[in-house]
RNA sequence: UCCUCGGUAGCUCAAUCGGCAGAGCGGGUGGCUGUUAACCACUAGGUUGUAGGUUCAAGUCCUGCCCGAGGAGCCA
């Protein structure tokens, strides 16, 4: 603030020009300032030509006039070509005719480079090509919004847990072992021995929830999965707390808070953004807490009511969990699964021992599974038996074990994948345009 | 891994029954005193993914391969 009034008092004074960002525009009405950027588009009509330059921050209308079209301006202006960097200086004003409503009237113009012949036009492009030059796609307006609500997204899921009082804990991306025996994981050296990419923070979560009382971890996962979906990725992002002492219905009080203040700090913050995508606010404007909460059990008769063919024991799929969300029109809390369909790890049911105390938080829209977590076993020989019948290494589930050992109590947390997350809060067709280079299937490139 | 669809100009696509390879955008040149993915005129731009086959003739039909997309399965 004191930089910006400083800035501000030594352009009235002593006229020093500033390098100010198109987003900041509004704090220096009427002055002549410098703007550094890219060519986004230009226009010429005889005498008066536009340029619209973008920043990084927005694009601002720009233009040119004179009545001797061998202007040296002019010149200049015909050199450029789409994304030629460039320094322009001149009076910005308020104009209603401008997108963005300013306009800056050019009197300087510095050419840094021209740009060789940009290959994404203003037209339409398909997929492959413009995954293939996904380097340059990110300049363009709609990724560029979809990217400045995932940088809100995450600042809003660090605040959430921060101001409530959870440390962070960063958990380690390469692991000694499968940890979750299900998944394909991928493989790599480790000096004389095999190591593994995390797909998830979680055991270790614990450790650091048994130390700290409440944490969570943030960062990337890994799949070797042979997924192909407009709702997987290779490589994703996803937010992960653990609570000691903390029981199902807490952290599902804990999702629904979480999901609560992501969609309003992206409300407040990047109406903007969310106007380009031409994203229709009313579904998220209607989360209101408390979500729908149905057991797997409840679930199966809903579905079966509504033409799906489930049994007890049967998981989720696309249809079923798009049917549950469109029945709801909100996110859907599903809690108590057959066992023999979650991780060996989860807490069984009081009286239901067939039963674990997991949660799912499906997303409104079709979105799918946001949310995956539960209760933790706490009794040591419980784990110890549901190691064995899950037929894992005992001797790398030894420090997992001793968590239960000294001291053990009840614990719960739960995942949020951040792509799908952002994938419905912007409502875009596929997970891939929701990080800046998605790894996927058969594509680690660029 | 399976199923379906596709690959033609830099990009998006067209090409009828197997019969001259075409348009818009982008590029270039010129015009236009307020444009909004500006507009108007002219212009350059092609090993039709690849290897074979059928045919007087293949972008078009057949076979293999490569690449991609959509979906399924898989998936805290």
């Amino acid at each position: 603030m004191l930089a910006l009034l400083i800035q501000y008092f030594s352009i009235i004074i002593f006229g020093i020009m500033k390098w100010v960002y198109i987003e900041d525009l509004e704090k220096y009405p009427e002055k002549k300032v410098e703007i550094r950027g890219w060519v986004y588009n230009k226009r010429s009509s005889g005498k008066i030509r536009f340029l619209l330059i973008r920043d990084g921050t927005g694009i601002l209308q720009c233009t040119m006039y004179s009545a001797d079209k061998d202007s040296f301006l002019f010149q200049e202006f015909d050199r450029l070509t789409q994304e030629s960097s460039l320094i322009l200086r001149g009076v910005v004003k308020k104009e209603k005719r401008a997108p963005g409503g300013y306009e800056m009237s050019i009197e300087e113009m510095d050419i840094i480079q021209i740009a060789e012949e940009y290959p994404i036009t203003p037209k339409e492009h398909g997929i492959p090509f413009l995954m293939e030059n996904r380097h340059l796609w990110l300049r363009s307006q709609k990724q560029h919004a979809i990217l400045k609500i995932r940088s809100e997204l995450i600042k809003s899921i660090r605040d959430f847990f921060d101001n409530r009082g959870f440390r962070l804990m960063d958990t380690p991306i390469l692991t000694p072992s499968a940890c979750e025996g299900t998944t394909t994981l991928f493989e790599t050296e480790y000096f004389d021995q095999k190591a593994y990419l995390s797909q998830s923070g979680q055991l270790y979560n614990e450790a650091t929830a048994m130390a700290f009382g409440k944490v969570y971890c943030f960062g990337p996962t890994f799949r070797a999965e042979k997924s192909k979906t407009r709702k997987h990725l290779i490589e994703f992002w996803m937010v992960e707390p653990e609570i000691a002492f903390a029981t199902l219905a807490d952290i599902k009080e804990l999702g629904e808070d979480l999901i609560i203040y992501i969609i309003e700090r992206t409300l407040d913050n990047r109406q903007q953004e969310l106007e380009i995508l031409e994203r229709d606010t009313g579904p998220l404007e209607a989360v209101k807490k408390p979500f729908p909460h149905i057991t797997y059990e409840e679930a199966i008769q809903i579905l079966n009511e509504n033409n799906f063919k489930m049994e007890f024991g049967d998981d989720f799929g696309a249809p079923e969990e798009a049917k549950l969300a469109e029945i709801y029109k909100m996110p859907v809390c599903v809690t108590h699964f057959p066992a023999k369909i979650k991780a060996f790890y989860m807490q069984p049911a009081d009286k239901r021992p067939d039963l674990v105390l997991g949660l799912d938080i499906l997303a409104s829209e079709g979105y799918g599974e946001i949310i995956g977590g539960g209760q933790r076993i706490h009794d040591p020989e419980l784990l110890e038996k549901k190691i064995a019948e899950h037929k894992l290494p005992q001797q790398a589930y030894k420090w997992y074990v001793d968590l239960r050992k000294f001291g053990s109590v009840p614990h719960s947390g739960f995942g949020l994948g951040v792509e799908r997350m952002l994938s419905w809060l912007c409502k875009v067709k596929h997970i891939r345009e929701t990080i800046p280079f998605p790894r996927l299937l058969y594509r680690i490139y660029p």
